[in-house]
DNA sequence: GCGACATTGTTTTTT
DNA sequence: ACAATGTCGC
């Protein structure tokens, strides 16, 4: 293609961004700034302009989506495959790299990695070995610690004994998991990052190796990124290499789980004469949008400041409904797509956001009511489906033996007798003679340890699995995974659910075998593979689609957190209220509110055309009635931008609609009351929940802040 | 090994 | 409210 073409379909920010000199450059995209796209004529422009081989690119995303597109894009720009461009995530560019060099990672060759889900099983497993409570000690805490701790790149010797039991005690736990996983040749998320930055550090001729290779490096969603990511990628490009950081402070939606968005401040002084190039021109949301955009993101402190604006229209006011309750709020939302649906507009260009996913349902059940086609975007995902997991477990110990997490999973799945008596003696006998739970099962198996029943459950299974491997041998994949369904035992087994689960669970595994059957071998991805672990490897860390039917013109329905990245011409942001968006568990520290703030953000700038903001005033939760009172985000966007919608029709709401003090008012106090507490001093119930002894009120105390309180034992006096 | 019953937690999610 | 675990007795 031509050069000057590449410049051509370019703002002047863009293109400034784009054919910058080789230096590192920071560029603070807006949401629908054309953020990708700039990206992609960046990669484009080294290629073509700045004579750079592919081979000497990396452009690191978060999501395989995103890398996919990316790759795409380029590809598309260029005209051709461009190969030996590395483009992934930060875990698929890092397991390619420890899979190349799994000696100097000190791996096994077949490693294998467990998603979330086994680990926690494997920590489980951990803390029952090392006899701990799982009541004191919880095993999601363990895990929560493990990846932090991993996260900001410490390995459990680096963790000092601060004295503090609990402190000691998750090192402990840290210490033996770390051990648990050499032992079985696994790897977890946050391992494959701090493994293979090890790798790179500690064999200076390999970092010399790639930091050469890299002449440029690219990185999407800059704000998400960790400590170890940024440390990652500061090792990577040395000091030498042009790194191209992409990315929105304001669009900083993962700090729960430990993005920094203090690394793109730390990106200007980490890389000397950075430039920042700022992309405020927005392509994609009414003025009105915008402006409702950047007032309520400029209640934020100690943003890097960007302001959106667009050369095109007003366009038609925000609107706000307020809702008797949640089932009032789903069925206005439905009502305006189906008449959007008639004017001959697209249901798939309309998307439903809301905070939780509990909120979903009541407009699933909206939407079949009125037959109105939808998608609900992150359930679980193919792989991660019980039975897939099972299956894949069979196909671990495949690729290797002394995986004990997927020997854990499936000696007794189907059920052949090996209970935890049994598996209790194994565990011990592999740990005393720290050998793998196969090794540990054959031995048991060959000596006179294990009796009559439990021997010949355990001889059981080791001879199907030793039977499997000998069958499969030299077969193709699918042959492979259709050999292990066959033998296994698992169709008859889950054909005794005689419910259309067990039903839909036998025709995941078929799909399992369709999967396998369509799995290619990338060259650049699986260099180093064989076709099962790389297979294996593909299902651990793109878990594949959750729900969704392209062809269908479906209503999109997700989480605020699923949608950033995304465009609709139509967006409903519902559960616009306090205690649910903000979220009650991100009310009372202000960086977590800024968090949620963001979200809304993230939220309002989806629209293309169209933004209907909703809330309830009265909405059931966890079982209980809550009277929230409207998003603070709501009052944070000017009135000019907002117009106050009513119901078209007549609803049949007031034949429960209870008189405004019933509304109000629990265990006699109400709403906007001045109570006092004996610990708390003075304050005024600003909302309620629950009814009778279970009613709980909460109360702003003008000294102790906000508090909950049951009612029943508070003890509040009016004032 | 399975079904019945109790307990528990319930923001957001990728890899 | 409700689903997803965990526990207990046969």
């Amino acid at each position: 293609m031509d050069v000057s073409q590449l410049l051509d379909q370019l703002n002047d920010a863009q293109r400034q961004a784009v054919a910058a000199p080789p230096q590192s450059l920071l560029v603070l995209a807006g949401a629908g700034s054309g953020k990708t796209r700039v990206l992609v004529h960046r990669i484009a422009w080294l290629i073509q302009v700045e004579g750079i081989s592919p081979l000497g690119v990396m452009a690191v995303t978060f999501t395989n989506k995103a890398a996919n597109e990316m790759r795409g894009r380029i590809e598309g720009l260029l005209g051709i495959p461009v190969s030996g461009l590395w483009v992934g995530t930060f875990h698929g560019l890092s397991h390619r790299l420890l899979r190349r060099h799994w000696e100097k990672a000190k791996l096994p060759q077949g490693f294998q990695i467990l998603d979330s889900e086994d680990q926690l099983r494997l920590v489980k497993r951990v803390l029952r070995s090392l006899d701990l409570d799982e009541e004191r000690w919880p095993p999601r805490q363990a895990q929560g610690f493990i990846n932090t701790q991993k996260d900001k790149g410490l390995r459990p010797q680096h963790l000092d004994d601060t004295g503090d039991a609990t402190n000691r005690q998750m090192i402990r736990i840290y210490s033996a998991y770390q051990a648990a996983c050499e032992r079985s040749g696994v790897v977890d998320f946050a391992e494959l990052l701090l493994r293979s930055l090890e790798l790179l550090r500690d064999n200076p001729d390999l970092l010399k190796h790639y930091q050469g290779r890299f002449r440029h490096l690219m990185v999407d969603e800059f704000q998400d990124t960790n400590e170890l990511q940024y440390a990652w990628l500061r090792l990577i490009a040395g000091t030498q290499t042009p790194v191209f950081a992409v990315g929105d402070d304001d669009q900083s939606i993962y700090g729960w789980r430990g993005a920094k968005v203090e690394n793109i401040r730390s990106f200007q002084k980490d890389f000397k004469g950075t430039e920042v190039v700022r992309l405020e021109q927005n392509y994609r949301s009414t003025a009105t949008i915008l402006n409702a955009a950047n007032a309520l993101i400029e209640n934020n402190d100690g943003r890097l400041g960007k302001q959106l604006w667009t050369a095109g229209d007003q366009g038609e006011p925000i609107s706000l409904y307020t809702a008797y309750d949640e089932r009032d709020e789903a069925r206005y939302v439905a009502e305006q797509i189906r008449d959007w649906f008639n004017q001959g507009n697209q249901r798939k260009e309309v998307a439903v956001l809301y905070r939780s996913n509990a909120q979903s349902r009541v407009f699933e059940e909206t939407f079949i009511s009125m037959q109105i086609p939808y998608v609900v975007y992150g359930g679980l995902r193919f792989f991660e489906r019980a039975e897939i997991k099972d299956a894949l477990a069979y196909m671990r110990l495949l690729a290797n033996t002394s995986d004990d997490p997927s020997f854990e999973r499936v000696v007794n799945q189907p059920p052949r007798g090996i209970g935890d008596r049994t598996m209790a003696q194994v565990r011990e006998f592999a740990r005393a003679k720290q050998i793998s739970l196969w090794q540990a099962a054959g031995e048991l198996v060959q000596g006179s340890q294990l009796t009559g029943r439990a021997r010949n459950a355990v001889a059981g299974f080791l001879g199907l699995v030793h039977q499997l491997i000998q069958s499969c041998e030299g077969l193709p994949l699918y042959e492979q995974v259709e050999h292990m369904i066959d033998q296994s035992g698992l169709v008859p087994h889950f054909e005794k659910d005689k419910t259309d689960k067990g039903q839909s669970r036998i025709e995941n595994l078929q799909e399992l075998v369709t999967a396998a059957r369509g799995f290619r071998l990338d060259p650049d991805e699986h260099a180093d593979m064989d076709e099962l672990t790389a297979f294996l490897s593909h299902a651990a860390l793109e878990a594949g689609e959750g729900q969704g039917d392209p062809w269908e013109d479906c209503v999109q329905m997700m989480t605020l957190h699923s949608a950033k990245g995304l465009e609709f011409e139509q967006v409903f942001l519902c559960g616009m209220e306090e205690g649910l968006f903000p979220h009650r568990m991100s009310m009372e520290e202000p960086g977590r509110l800024e968090e949620e703030r963001r979200l809304c953000y993230v939220g309002i700038t989806r629209a293309q055309k169209k933004l209907t903001l909703s809330c309830a005033e009265r909405r059931r939760l966890f079982g209980s009635d809550t009277y929230n009172a409207p998003s603070r985000f709501i009052g944070e966007i000017p009135n000019e931008f907002i117009e106050e919608v009513r119901s078209s029709v007549m609803t049949s709401e007031p034949v429960y609609r209870p008189s405004a003090v019933a509304d109000t008012e629990v265990g006699g106090f109400r709403i906007g009351q001045h109570v006092r507490h004996a610990k708390f001093g003075d304050g005024m119930i600003t909302n309620y929940e629950g009814h009778g002894s279970s009613a709980r009120v909460q109360v702003n105390f003008e000294m102790a802040g906000s508090k909950w309180l049951v009612l029943a034992y508070a003890n509040l006096q009016a004032v």
